[in-house]
RNA sequence: GCCCGGAUGGUGGAAUGGUAGACACGAGGGACUUAAAAUCCCUUGGCUAUUACGGCUGUGUGGGUUCAAGUCCCACUCCGGGUACCA
């Protein structure tokens, strides 16, 4: 019987289902393991053979945890809304929940062909009303919550109110983006529409007008990290700011937490590196500048207070509070027709034009510390939304205000001895202090670092600024002009005023409407939705919420995916706690995975989830990138050059479809049957074939190179593909996928199957494993042991390929062998395993097959090869018995008949012997 | 600009400071076969040899530490990724 996979496969996944083998329930007699895939976003495309890496990694790991006696969780889930099915909606008028079902289940068809050991049961969808009306949930939760900065927690707005009934903001530790103050009286005699209007600055789910990323050409504003170079993620659309009116999380209260928890996960650094840039803590001070002749001052921030007797001027960012506030009626106009100018550049224009631009405002300030004044400009290289807004402009020591001083002709003073400030600025934070003292303060001949300590002292003991924390993470806009979104369950009063509903009415259900396009005045889709009102007769908001919404907390939802009285029920939760292992790529750096941490913390905070991290341990796969091919067209003709011989023509290369190509040589039937144009082609071959030329690009449809793992499933088999995937290489390393490699993991199945089978007949004995085989088993069991836990799957894969053909070579027959090797294979290739499992008389699934120990025992030698270095080189190797003494061995080397040749009667200076593996005799 | 990675045969990739190139693909040669497929065996970093199953050289470049460096240290080159007027 030879190696029938398709019949093999199809049967054991079928036997899968048919026995719930990967149903999972809490069980408090073992030890929990949960192992995640980050859930695919169900596209048109369907999957490609890049898509499963992550999958299969996860999966192995998965199913040998459960071989080592761990209750595993491992579920998959769709991330169901996006723009994708919302566009495809708007073209063809086809609902997005038709389209999106239809590709589940074209998904769900190609993961079932490769054979995942997910628990079904417990599928999510975000697009589903069961799983979004938990979305809805934590949203009121985070609405009718403030975070408090002394407990460093959320707590419930109310709260918050009764501190302000009783106090006013005096004594107030809410996290907020305004400066509003006001008492107790003041509040309590505010009309209920004005208290709404403030506490809005202090709800973690808040309306407020912000700078936004706004994509004309998709109709919707966009969070920060869906915005990269100025153009949006999907699509790459021009995207511009614009002050909007915008739900928003208030994840910039979380910073500080969000950044500390980094070290408390197992995270590669680099994915740890981009979260902290991203939350960008920048510790400086904010320092106060008087006006001049006014009794007026301005704040700013600066990182760098000790080059404070260098600042020669000032810069407000244009849409600075502060600006209307210091323009002189002289400069009014000049400033107007400059804020007109920045407001029309988007953020792309600003970006790519980066030239010096600005305007006097007429006002002037006065160094606190020099006491020197100094003129104000306005420019928008300054950012609004960092620091305050407005700086401290030191140009000897910062590239952009010294381009600045430069184009306005300001004074550069230079602080740093020995700094050439001539060309460029000194930016550098090392060097000695000089032209920074006077009566107030000495700076001259401190260091940098020292510099900075003293003038941070001087200001916070004289009042002038104080220390201060900067996060660069801005809180998340959570609204998106869209339909096809979690719809949000606030609807706005007569005041105007968003307001809750009522949990009890959640789900609020998406409504249906007649068209997916924004409505003919610009509202977003759901302004077309018939009787779009709560219960009260008032209107619902007609945003929906952003992809990431649904993604947050899906983690959570898995462990009890069909619990209606809460997200999770709390002793699930503290069973499974959090995902031990989570897989997926490292494009979420700064989306996903940030959001994730804050919702799970904000739902910490009221003990709904008992860790403090949602992913203890994430291993970041590598994309699989696609292999082109090209043929070669003779120009002006239909005549195609083989690849090695078209240096002696003039050629255009053409992509070619990759799946009629096999190790680079085309198959010309197919070729002509390919296009209509190639009908009659004809080819110039090298030793009777067309071999192709290839490039590595990335895998899409345009570049002919997608590869569908159906196909290679079909051909190779699921064993094969899990195998070859693995066997590319490292998990973590991104690498073009090549077919041309495949046959040798399929040789190697096809190898094992031979071990096992002689025509029909099982040839296995009951025989005792030699101390060879159990040699090369132990060493198999102990290699894989270790290479699971590390995810290096690859060498695991050679490992097994070089046990079989040791086993092969020495026609090992033993069941005792054969029973461990199929044990440790299954995590990799369950289907082979598992047929082969029973084949060996068991009943049960492989899958709970206890994973076997190595004994050292069975490795130990009888002897021990030693090689003998003389002059730096290998020379000879030579056999002691196992557990010799060094001396021993040094002197067995030296008096080695091999030794005297290199040694020409000298006395070596000195020998070295490294137990097991070498002599190094240094002469 | 800044921050992370990385650089090893024709290719993908192995190597706790200890004989570099495991394993696989590809290539070359051979066996079996009418032939092909499949299978099996041998060779395969480069140079140089065949009086020696030998010599020399070799992990991006240049230095250093060490008995011993792909691996550690310093400087540099190139490639990939992230990020950016963040004061």
């Amino acid at each position: 019987m030879e190696y029938r996979f398709q019949e093999i496969e199809q049967r054991w996944q079928q036997y899968w289902r048919d026995h719930n083998t990967y149903r999972v329930d809490v069980d408090a007699s073992r030890p929990k393991f949960y192992v995640l895939d980050m859930f695919p976003y169900p596209s048109g495309a369907g999957l490609h053979v890049g898509h499963p890496l992550g999958y299969i990694a996860s999966d192995i790991y998965a199913r040998y945890k459960r071989q080592r006696g761990f209750n595993v969780l491992h579920p998959m889930g769709y991330d169901a809304y996006g723009l994708p099915a919302e566009q495809y909606a708007i073209q063809t008028g086809q609902h997005p929940e038709v389209t999106t079902i239809k590709n589940i289940a074209r998904y769900r068809e190609q993961l079932d062909k490769i054979g995942f050991c997910y628990d079904w049961s417990r599928e999510v969808r975000t697009c589903d009303p069961s799983y979004y009306k938990w979305t809805q949930w934590a949203f009121l939760k985070m609405f009718k919550s403030y975070y408090d900065t002394k407990c460093e927690k959320a707590r419930p707005i109310d709260e918050l109110v009764a501190h302000f009934e009783k106090h006013g903001t005096e004594g107030c530790n809410a996290h907020t983006n305004s400066d509003v103050t006001f008492t107790a009286d003041e509040w309590n005699a505010m009309s209920k529409a004005e208290r709404d209007e403030l506490l809005m600055n202090y709800r973690i789910a808040y309306r407020g007008n912000t700078m936004v990323n706004w994509c004309p050409k998709l109709g919707t504003v966009l969070a920060n990290d869906e915005v990269s170079e100025g153009l949006s993620i999907r699509g790459g659309f021009p995207v511009e700011q614009k002050m909007m009116s915008q739900w928003c999380l208030r994840v910039s209260a979380y910073a500080s937490r969000l950044l500390n928890d980094l070290d408390t996960v197992d995270w590669s650094e680099s994915i740890k590196e981009t979260q902290r840039n991203w939350i960008g803590r920048s510790e400086g001070a904010e320092m106060l500048f008087p006006l001049v002749g006014r009794n007026e001052q301005l704040l700013i921030f600066t990182t760098r207070a000790d080059t404070i007797f260098g600042v020669t001027f000032m810069v407000l960012a244009p849409e600075s509070e502060y600006v209307d506030m210091v323009v002189t009626p002289e400069q009014r106009a000049a400033v107007d027709a400059y804020l007109d100018e920045v407001k029309h550049k988007t953020e792309r224009e600003r970006m790519i034009e980066k030239k010096v631009s600005g305007v006097f405002t007429g006002s002037y300030a006065v160094n606190p510390i020099a006491g020197t004044e100094i003129p104000i400009y306005i420019s928008d290289y300054v950012l609004a939304g960092y620091g305050t807004g407005a700086i401290m402009a030191v140009p000897a020591h910062d590239s952009r205000d010294y381009a600045f001083a430069r184009h306005f002709n300001l004074p550069i003073i230079p602080l740093v001895e020995g700094a050439d400030v001539s060309e460029e600025s000194f930016d550098a934070k090392d060097g000695i202090m000089m032209n920074s003292s006077n009566d107030r303060l000495q700076l001259n001949g401190l260091t940098i670092k020292e510099a900075i300590e003293r003038t941070k002292q001087y200001i916070e003991s004289t009042g002038i600024g104080r220390v201060k924390v900067n996060y660069r993470l801005r809180d998340a806009i959570f609204s998106r002009q869209r339909y096809w979104g979690e719809p949000f369950p606030i609807y706005y009063d007569e005041a105007g005023q968003p307001q809750p509903l009522d949990e009890s009415e959640l789900p609020l259900l998406l409504p249906e409407v007649d068209a997916f396009k924004p409505t003919d005045n610009g509202e977003p889709p759901l302004g077309r939705a018939k009787n779009w009102v709560a219960s009260n007769g008032r209107p619902l908001e007609l945003c929906t919420m952003p992809g990431f919404a649904g993604s947050s907390a899906y983690y959570l939802r898995y462990m009890d995916p069909h619990n209606d009285q809460a997200l999770v029920d709390k002793a699930v939760d503290e069973y499974w706690r959090q995902v031990d292992l989570y897989v997926g790529g490292t494009e979420h750096a700064t989306g996903h995975l940030i959001y994730s941490r804050f919702w799970n913390k904000f739902l910490f905070d009221y003990d709904y989830v008992c860790e403090a991290e949602p992913f203890k341990k994430l291993v970041n796969q590598g994309m699989i990138q696609g292999r082109s091919n090209f043929v070669y067209r003779i120009k002006d003709t239909n005549k195609f050059v083989s690849f090695h011989l078209k240096g002696d023509y003039e050629v255009t290369p053409i992509h070619v479809d990759v799946n009629i190509v096999s190790n680079d040589a085309l198959d010309i039937e197919r070729f002509r049957q390919w296009r209509p144009e190639f009908a009659d082609a004809e080819f110039i071959l090298e030793n009777g074939k067309y071999i192709c030329g290839w490039a590595i690009e990335k895998m899409s449809k345009s570049m002919f190179n997608v590869v569908n793992p159906d196909d290679i499933v079909e051909r190779y088999g699921a064993d094969t593909l899990r195998l070859y995937e693995m066997f590319l290489g490292p998990v973590e390393a991104s690498k073009p996928w090549d077919t041309n490699g495949i046959d040798g993991v399929h040789r190697f199945l096809k190898k094992l199957w031979a071990l096992f089978y002689k025509g029909d007949d099982l040839q296995l004995t009951d025989e005792e494993p030699s101390a060879e085989a159990l040699k090369s088993l132990h060493k198999l069991i102990k290699k894989v042991t270790g290479d699971i836990e590390t995810f290096s799957y690859n060498t695991s894969v050679a490992a097994f390929m070089i046990c079989v053909n040791e086993l092969q070579a020495m026609k090992c027959r033993s069941r005792a062998i054969y029973n461990d090797l199929v044990v440790l294979l299954a995590p990799f290739a369950p289907h082979i395993s598992e047929e082969l499992w029973h084949a060996l008389g068991h009943d049960t699934t492989v899958c709970d097959a206890k994973w076997p120990e190595y004994n050292e025992k069975y490795l130990v030698e009888a002897n021990v090869k030693y090689a003998v270095m003389i002059k730096g080189r290998p020379r000879f190797t030579m056999e002691v018995p196992a557990g010799t003494e060094a001396a021993e061995v040094e002197r067995l080397a030296l008096t080695h008949d091999g030794a005297a040749k290199w040694l020409e009667g000298q006395t070596p200076k000195k020998v070295i012997v490294v137990p097991n593996k070498l002599v190094n005799i240094v002469l």
